[in-house]
RNA sequence: GGGCGAUUAGCUCAGCGGUUAGAGCGUCUGUUUUACACACAGAAGGUCGGAGGUUCGAGACCUCCAUCGCCCA
């Protein structure tokens, strides 16, 4: 890219460039992987995110750390594919247009099916598009040319011939059975979308006459008593003596006066209420059992928008909450109501309205799951698909042993018709990849589609192999699956993961993907929930355009550790955006100091200092690659974060200014560069859009043997051969005699700009040191320095200076009238003090046998290594001490 | 009822067997030291929720308890 070479702004601007750069990579086709069948490709398949509106921080969040593996994998070199998508979401996607018509004063039935399904089109396409370019803004480098929706029609097809195949299994039916209904959005829905929350309630306790006797009565307890309507038996346990007598004989229900049997059936709970329980086989999934057990009818009270039917007699027609209420109104007026009490129990709620479900006999379409499950389980127990973190694969398997059938149909428009067609003719049900025309057993024309629609995560358990091209063989179904690594928040573990391991494995034989990564969810600073009900949701859009969109990637990334929740604060976006500007300037630094300089490291002219910093950086390049493998994201930038900052900036650049200064030395240049341009392909899977800017304007002048774009750069491998311990620690006792002489300027009230006469006396390393005079001078502010033998300290006069004991250096600092006699022997004395605790602690350590034999050699040497350096200190603490009088 | 997680500096969190516990923010004291005040230098601040135990050695492992949060029934 031509690019005029001119100042670089004093501050990180991320408007100036973050759209220009993913423009960039787009033109340049970098998102789209070449298959390359002699490598492993690196696949994630993205969670469509639902098209219900604008995307929010937890579809961020998710985006960023599946872009951060796509980077770090495609710049190793890798064929990566990223593929982004976005789902139907069935009632939520429903839901928002009805809720649009609902403005105009419209219901999906005032306009028909048809043009209903043409509005939720148009929504759809939309917001598409939306939720698309708020990826393009977060950096996302998915490849744009794959991208898929759940309703397009390859998914479609597969989605077609998954339920064909398995209803030709036998592992799709049609039953009636107790589900779960919604009477808001007028639809059954499965165990899952239930969301059970406690409330605080009443235990009704309601006398039941017996046929025969109306002085004798037997006293359920319930918390519905409107279901009282749908009773056909009272249930006790057979165990239980007070009841003995009863079983066998029919109690009368009140108000309505129909007769049902007392019955012994093993499934009550004696410590229950009374320990007699009325029997609601229509509405109440455990009864429903107790019923087809004991062959009892089942009724049938509700209407389907939670009203009262015709078998609920005189209420027939009220709400069930009103109906509950004249009920227990009736009930107290017959005195068949005995007592209320208190009761705290949990009730299932809409997870898409919140509205209390109601459990209803319906018949309805449903997965067949154990013979599902089964394998499913096998693949995550035998190690073949991997989840981080691996708490949750407990979480998984249990629930998948305890797995029960998967009510699949919705009573909705919007969504994949369930591809069942019914003859009115002689009743015929016919399954088929293909749209009938007749019956195919009778002829008739009469045949009529079933009105429903699948539970939208139908088609998402398929997402993974749908989206490469199942059911055909595709190019990309055989290169790309199964996948890599499913990346996702944990609260959707069931609705989605477990799904899309049953089903791969059902229709592909294979796993869907080898690692499941499930990240937590993002909370506000008070650790809420985000909820656009609570009014905390926080707009990322907003968040990337004030703050820039590499620091809300570092912001979210970083303390960011798998299954953990996290709170977002303005405070770490600003930190965030404040570390953008810090590697901004650091760069800005390097690159105007740039011009006409050989860059080419020569080992020769390599300084400790130099040595120390590529120790430094071989050093990160090793644990960033190995926390990445490791999946710890967060950390690894955690340590690029630290490196640049701490290592780079405040030490390695201050240096680096002396040699620049002073034209006649070796430059620095090469390292300052080398080091820089390391650290900007480590961090470019992070934070995208300032390395590249970066990377490009050291590029613009040392362009040679470089690839185009960072992103295409290859993920930098440790060189163990920099490595460097002695370096490190000579440079460290540098680090140390710097910050000690600052500590003791600021102690003793020294003008900061001043300069103050040190000396520097060092028994061994009097001669390394001295190749850092420069730096020390400069960096603690110290002249004239003396850097000196131990033998050379004796003569000086040292009463009226201040003496710093360090490891392994003294300096002497003449502050003249400035040292107060006494409050240094104070200082002294509580560094004596504190010396000595530490030998005392290391002695008795060392003398312990249990220590010196059990411990690793390394450490002991360690503390031995510790202990002499201590002496050595205290000695020297002493002899100062002493001199002072 | 069963399970899981969290509890570390004022706040947000790292650290997950090696012995003096780290960072960022905040606080305090200074500083226009020609990359950066979105910065620099220095400082204060923690008996790592409690009690037992394992170990030569425990925020880290085990047991129990407490508080908060979540999931499943």
């Amino acid at each position: 890219m031509a690019r005029e070479r001119k100042e670089i702004p004093k501050s990180y601007d991320p408007k100036q460039i973050e759209s220009k750069w993913y423009q960039f990579w787009m033109e340049r086709g970098y998102f789209t992987p070449r298959i390359d069948h002699r490598k492993k490709p690196f696949v994630i398949i993205m969670p469509p995110p639902n098209v219900t509106g604008e995307l929010h921080l937890g579809t961020a969040l998710a985006a960023i750390i599946e872009d951060i593996m796509t980077r770090w994998h495609r710049m190793k070199g890798e064929p990566t594919l990223w593929l982004p998508g976005s789902d139907h979401a069935g009632i939520a996607g429903q839901n928002v247009v009805e809720q649009l018509l609902a403005k105009e004063g419209l219901t999906r039935h005032d306009i028909g099916r048809e043009k209903f399904l043409e509005r939720m089109w148009q929504w759809m396409d939309k917001y598409k598009g939306i939720i698309s370019e708020q990826h393009k803004k977060l950096g996302a480098s998915c490849d744009w040319t794959r991208e898929r929706f759940t309703m397009d029609p390859g998914p479609v097809k597969a989605v077609r011939t998954t339920f064909v195949n398995l209803y030709n299994k036998g592992l799709i039916y049609r039953g009636e059975r107790i589900i779960n209904w919604c009477p808001r959005c007028a639809t059954a829905l499965s165990d899952l979308e239930v969301d059970h929350q406690e409330v605080q309630s009443h235990l009704y306790y309601v006398r039941y006459e017996l046929e025969k006797d109306k002085d004798q009565y037997i006293t359920v307890a319930t918390t519905r008593p409107e279901t009282i309507l749908g009773d056909t038996a009272v249930a006790v346990n057979p165990k239980d003596k007070r009841y003995k007598d009863l079983v066998g004989k029919n109690a009368v229900l009140p108000v309505i006066g129909r007769k049902i049997p007392i019955i012994a059936d093993e499934a009550v709970d004696i410590t229950f209420g009374t320990g007699a329980v009325k029997i609601t086989p229509g509405h109440d999934p455990v009864d429903f059992e107790v019923a087809q057990r004991q062959n009892l009818p089942s009724i049938n009270i509700l209407n389907l928008d939670a009203t009262m039917n015709e078998n609920a007699g005189p209420y027939k027609g009220q709400d069930r909450f009103d109906c509950r209420k004249a009920l227990l109104a009736d009930l107290e007026k017959e005195g068949l109501l005995v007592k209320i009490d208190p009761y705290v129990h949990s009730i299932g709620h809409c997870h898409r309205c919140r509205t209390i479900v109601e459990p209803l006999l319906s018949k309805q379409w449903f997965v067949k799951i154990a013979p599902l499950a089964k394998p499913a389980i096998d693949v995550v127990i035998d190690g073949r698909i991997k989840i981080i973190p691996e708490r949750f694969t407990k979480v998984y398997l249990n629930w998948m042993e305890n797995i029960r059938d998967w009510c699949i149909s919705r009573q909705l428009w919007w969504g994949h018709r369930i591809p069942v067609w019914y003859c009115g003719d002689c009743d015929e049900v016919i399954v088929a990849m293909e749209d009938p025309k007749s019956c195919n057993k009778c002829s008739s024309k009469n045949i009529t589609q079933d009105k429903d629609v699948l539970d939208t995560w139908f088609s998402s358990g398929l997402w993974p192999h749908s989206t490469l091209g199942w059911p055909e063989q595709t190019e990309d179904l055989k290169y790309f699956y199964p996948t890599s690594v499913m990346e996702t928040a944990y609260d959707i573990l069931f609705f989605w993961v477990a799904r899309m391991i049953i089903m791969g494995l059902e229709n592909t034989g294979e796993v869907p993907f080898r690692t499941v990564y499930l990240h937590g969810l993002i909370r506000d600073e008070k650790g809420e929930k985000m909820s656009k009900s609570r009014g905390n949701v926080v707009d990322p859009v907003g968040i990337m355009e004030k703050y820039g969109t590499d620091a809300l990637r570092f912001a979210l990334c970083t303390g960011n550790s798998p299954g953990n929740d996290m709170k977002v604060s303005p405070q770490k976006l600003e930190g965030s955006r404040n570390f953008a500007n810090k590697l901004w300037n650091a760069a800005r630094f390097v690159v105007s100091n740039l011009d006409n300089v050989e860059m080419k490291i020569q080992p020769a002219d390599l300084t400790t200092e130099d040595r120390w910093i590529l120790s430094r950086l071989n050093h990160l390049v090793a644990e960033v690659t190995e926390l990445n493998e490791d999946f710890q994201f967060g950390e690894a930038l955690r340590r690029i974060y630290d490196f640049l900052w701490t290592e780079y900036c405040d030490w390695y650049i201050e240096i680096a200014k002396i040699r620049l200064r002073d034209k006649g030395t070796k430059s620095p240049l090469p390292v300052l560069v080398h080091v820089l341009e390391t650290s900007l392909r480590l961090l470019h899977p992070f934070m995208p859009f300032i390395t590249e800017e970066l990377w490009q304007s050291l590029r613009e002048r040392q362009p040679e043997g470089k690839p185009d774009s960072i992103m295409i750069a290859p993920y930098p491998a440790p060189d163990t051969g920099t490595f460097n311990a002695d370096a490190e620690r000579e440079m460290e006792s540098v680090f140390e005699i710097v910050r000690s002489i600052r500590n003791a300027r600021v102690e003793s009230g020294v003008d900061p700009a001043r300069f103050i006469k040190a000396v520097i006396a060092s028994a061994d390393s009097k001669s390394a040191l001295e190749a850092h005079a420069q730096a020390i001078t400069n960096l603690a502010r110290v002249r004239p320095l003396d850097i000196v033998s131990s033998a050379e300290k004796m003569k000086l006069k040292r009463d009226q200076a201040k003496i710093l004991v360090l490891k392994g250096a003294e300096v002497i600092l003449p502050l003249e009238s400035m040292v107060d006699t006494e409050a240094e022997k104070g200082r002294l004395l509580k560094e004596i003090e504190a010396n000595q605790a530490e030998i005392a602690r290391i002695e008795r350590l060392l003398q312990d046998d249990a220590f010196t034999v059990k411990a690793p050699a390394a450490v002991v040497d360690k503390e031995r290594q510790k202990l002499s350096d201590r002496k050595a200190k205290l000695a020297k603490l002493n002899e100062r001490l002493a001199q002072l009088g």
